[in-house]
DNA sequence: TTGATATTTAGACAAATGTCTAAATAATTC
DNA sequence: GAATTATTTAGACATTTGTCTAAATATCAA
């Protein structure tokens, strides 16, 4: 929970999120979309990927990232026990 | 959605908020439940009230906190948008 | 094997964060 | 009004974070 909430906590990560959202991209792709270094683009996937919120599979000499929905689902969970308040 | 996702980057800020989840509380009954000083716990507050996700209330000496669920889900929409992707 | 491309790792640095103690503010009670 | 209780504000300090440049690793193509 502590790493999810930690790699949520960035502007940058949480548009990578919608980013991927729409599809499958590599590494270089997505550093495409921001004004950041390409190194700090793969630390912010480091922590992504750390959070299991994306995941990252090598092809050829690309990485490609993935959004996890899975855990996307698992961190929805945690805000219902706040909905499901009746008394 | 920068003050929330901030706010909730902390065990301790989401910790409060599960107190909360129980009922209102005071800012002293909030911070006997940590071993944490009561300025820090005070300092917690401030964050999370920024967020919109408390509310606080004076009454006589005390000051009354309890949870805003209306921002809960606002937040709980947030992650709505990466469950509805069907394509 | 040399050169080019894709990505990460390493190290540095300024800014933000969580915590503390001491002091300030506000309300209560004697 | 002085002492007590509840809470916050101010300031300090160590740790964490986001960013950068330079260098390392890995794959491809000639």
């Amino acid at each position: 929970m502590n790493l999810l909430f930690k790699a949520l906590n960035d502007a940058t990560r949480r548009e990578i999120l919608k980013l991927l959202k729409e599809g499958d991209k590599t590494a270089g792709e997505i550093a495409d979309h921001f004004h950041i270094s390409k190194p700090s683009i793969s630390h912010h996937l480091d922590l992504l990927k750390q959070a299991g919120l994306v995941a990252a599979e090598k092809q050829a000499q690309f990485i490609t990232y993935s959004l996890n929905t899975t855990v996307v689902d698992e961190i929805a969970q945690w805000f219902i026990q706040f909905k499901t308040k009746k008394k």
